[in-house]
DNA sequence: GATTTTCTATGGTCCGACAATTGACTGACG
DNA sequence: CGTCAGTCAATTGTCGGACCATAGAAAATC
């Protein structure tokens, strides 16, 4: 009998059936299908603009209750691959991902991780010489008299607006990595850029004569890529941000601890 | 009549009530409840590892309706900051945003936006140098001894077997950036090297000769990191991704292409 | 022709119900 | 005493329906 069959291969251990099958995980059905359409966007089947199925119309097509179709649409929304809008002829459009949502991802990585301040700066070292070059090579005018005025507000602010200063440094940086004109190396950047303005004001880094250095380099940055000189800019670049480092390094040392132990951004209850 | 003065407020416009608002846009309850959620999990109330209230305590707790909880909690788990499980004992537990999941929204974005392979080497260029150095400075002997490891698989697999080669060069990557031990540079780095397999595989690059170059450039790097020498890793990092990119460059060339206009992703339909 | 009103398809929200899951608890059994 | 299977209960997963809010188009009005 078939029964006893069953039973024997159980005992006995079948093992061609019980291979490589560990822990079965099943999946949301709102997963599922998020994947599902993930794919098809990316695979440009719903090129940007164009209009997601209504979703009554997904409920019908798929078979799913009209919540898992909303929490479906809500993971997407958060993907940064539709924005949906209410009303008549409202609906699920397709988007493509924004600078500020990627920036927004990095951040809450970094402040769930906690990642130390050390970190932090070490990847704005390796990021800002290249952002530097590109942007010398590729920027264009109206980037340019963007990072002057950027530069010229610093300088004003630099003695009596700390605050805006700092505010004004991050822009600096982020209008520096837009003319860099890579998207990508853009949006890593800017966030970088930020997430250190966040951190400099909790730790109120940032004494007079280093504002008047980072405003100095920054001039100095600034006639390299008004002159398209890529290899100075990153020169100079490399210089700053090194500069920046040892500053931090020992500001944090004078403080009384180190950047590799101490998180960026403390609880800000 | 009160219509009257109404009217005639509109009419003649009041200017100090219309200031400065635009549009006025009505966020979902969802989102706002989602923002919140992030904000207290963020400060440090909810650690990692802790339990959010149940999804009807939720609902208690905010008037909202449970469906608008659960698209707040997609929303959240789409963010890497929860991780939600079925049955007694279940619920929402507090996470932290793992690697994966950041190199997935990279992903998104890269492909989403169409970067272009440029691009993609770029921030490569801009990062592998100081993932070389902070691996030569920080690595352990078990970093070490992976690093080895997948060099030798490589070394097997540059002749016989491309696609093992591909996958191992990025799993050497991705080991290397670990082995920095800077939690932010790992993730962004590993990322990149991912896509450009992807982009790799796809444009069918990655010649013998060249295969074996990155094998010897890998082992090169490999010495300086057995000595400690983060200097020697980093100059050699540079002129291994250098290498790569003019490899990369002439290869679109001779295809007919350039690689800032082509993205690095076609639509794999 | 310009303005106002009406219409209606769509997302936003809520409620209630049941199924599926999962870990703790319980108790029988050896 | 330990092991094991069964029971139980709390929680998420899913469904269906209903109604409200929104926003453009279209029609009606001036």
């Amino acid at each position: 009998m078939t029964t006893l069959i069953f039973m024997n291969s159980a005992a006995v251990a079948a093992p061609t059936m019980l291979d490589g099958l560990g822990k079965i995980r099943v999946p949301k059905s709102c997963d599922v299908l998020a994947e599902k359409l993930q794919e098809q966007i990316l695979s440009g089947a719903y090129p940007p603009g164009s209009s997601l199925p209504t979703e009554r119309e997904l409920v019908l097509a798929t078979g799913l209750s009209r919540g898992s179709i909303r929490e479906t649409l809500r993971i997407l929304e958060a993907q940064g691959l539709v924005n949906t809008r209410a009303g008549r002829y409202g609906g699920s459009v397709v988007a493509r991902p924004t600078d500020e949502l990627l920036a927004n991802h990095i951040n809450l990585f970094a402040k769930g991780r906690q990642v130390s301040l050390r970190s932090l700066v070490e990847v704005r070292q390796a990021l800002e010489p290249m952002v530097a070059y590109l942007a010398a090579r590729n920027r264009t005018d109206d980037d340019l008299a963007e990072l002057r005025r950027i530069s010229a507000v610093m300088d004003a602010a630099a003695l009596t607006d700390v605050p805006r200063f700092l505010e004004e440094n991050a822009n600096w940086h982020t209008a520096l990595s837009a003319a860099s004109h890579n998207e990508l190396l853009h949006a890593l950047a800017s966030s970088v850029s930020w997430l250190m303005v966040e951190a400099s004001r909790i730790e109120n880094f940032a004494s007079e004569d280093v504002r008047l250095l980072v405003a100095r380099a920054h001039r100095r940055i600034l006639e390299a890529i008004e002159a398209k000189d890529g290899d100075a800019a990153r020169r100079r670049a490399e210089r700053d941000v090194l500069a920046y480092a040892k500053y931090l390094e020992a500001a944090v040392a004078a403080a009384g601890g180190t950047m590799s132990s101490a998180p960026a951004f403390l609880a800000a209850g």
